[in-house]
DNA sequence: CACTTGACCTGTCCGC
DNA sequence: TGCGGACAGGTCAAGT
């Protein structure tokens, strides 16, 4: 579910809603949704004060005064929602997608010390949420590796170019969804940036004119910023941290939207399967580079 | 090494 | 209605 600015949304409501509160307990229902031990989570995690909340890619990192952090990815299905103590167990703003909580998919709840709480929900399991040394989550295998971030100005068409060249037997949907090549890409704006693009998923990279190239680099841009805008996408399970749904997908041309007609072009839009994938093409917009 | 595929989980939807 | 199978937005590990 959540890609780059799901988990950007999810950032910008959590810095309002929680810097500067004190944990005061914390529990949780599943060893791998949560890893740590209960020595750490004494010392380090129950009676620290939130500093900062930071995002890089798709993961999202909540810095405590201990000189600790909870980093936390939520995969698919993840949800970091917060509820103050007014709305807390009495049902949930309107727009919400879950009720009162914590739920069936609850694996780990923060109590604040003024009543609050931070529900950390995730369906299928793939999430996690795990306490660690500030300055060591640069050393994750994952931090590692992983690429820029497109909304960076360092992020220009050259440096995306040179990132590409690396790849350039692979199709560029694989490419794109490779988090060591570029921060923050997943199925949702990996098919709507291709589209707009004209570049049909399944082309080699190094079968692309490099102008197109150029022009995928400004479209990466954009689709991200354009969701950000309107709170990011839910198809079935994303919500911010107020528990409100995001609204890109009424602006998607292509994603969720086989059998309905191309704005460009008025053909169907089709689903095919790339890189295990479900995909969302123009077969007539969206052209098959091979040279 | 570059690249692709399957596994991790639960829930939902679709066809018989 | 009930049941089996395919599929779902992400990342790793293990395979070719």
């Amino acid at each position: 579910m959540p890609e780059l600015p799901e988990v950007e949304t999810v950032k910008r409501g959590l810095e309002r809603l929680i810097v500067g509160k004190t944990i005061k307990s914390v529990d949780y229902d599943w060893a791998k949704s949560f890893p740590n031990s209960n020595n750490d989570v004494q010392q380090f995690l129950i009676d620290s004060k939130i500093t900062k909340v930071r995002r890089r890619a798709k993961v999202l990192i909540i810095d405590l005064d201990t000189n600790y952090s909870l980093v936390t990815h939520l995969k698919m299905t993840g949800q970091l929602v917060f509820r103050g103590d007014k709305s807390f167990g009495s049902g949930h703003p309107n727009d919400s997608l879950v009720g009162k909580l914590p739920d069936k998919s609850t694996r780990v709840t923060i109590d604040f010390t003024d009543g609050s709480k931070l529900f950390f929900n995730d369906q299928r399991k793939f999430g996690w949420c795990r306490l660690l040394p500030t300055d060591e989550i640069k050393n994750l295998p994952f931090f590692q590796k992983v690429g820029p971030e497109p909304l960076e100005k360092e992020f220009t068409a050259q440096a995306l170019l040179k990132r590409l060249d690396r790849r350039k037997n692979s199709m560029i949907k694989a490419v794109l969804l490779d988090q060591s090549v570029l921060a923050g890409i997943g199925n949702i704006y990996a098919d709507e940036a291709l589209f707009m693009s004209g570049i049909h998923p399944e082309s080699r990279v190094a079968n692309v004119p490099k102008s197109k190239l150029i022009n995928l680099h400004g479209n990466i841009v954009d689709v991200l910023q354009t969701s950000i805008n309107s709170g990011g996408s839910t198809d079935k399970n994303y919500i911010d941290a107020e528990g409100r749904k995001g609204s890109f997908l009424t602006f998607a041309k292509v994603f969720r939207r086989e059998g309905l007609p191309c704005e460009n072009c008025t053909n169907d839009i089709v689903k095919i399967r790339v890189a295990g994938r479900g995909t969302h093409i123009c077969v007539k917009c969206q052209v098959y580079n091979e040279h």
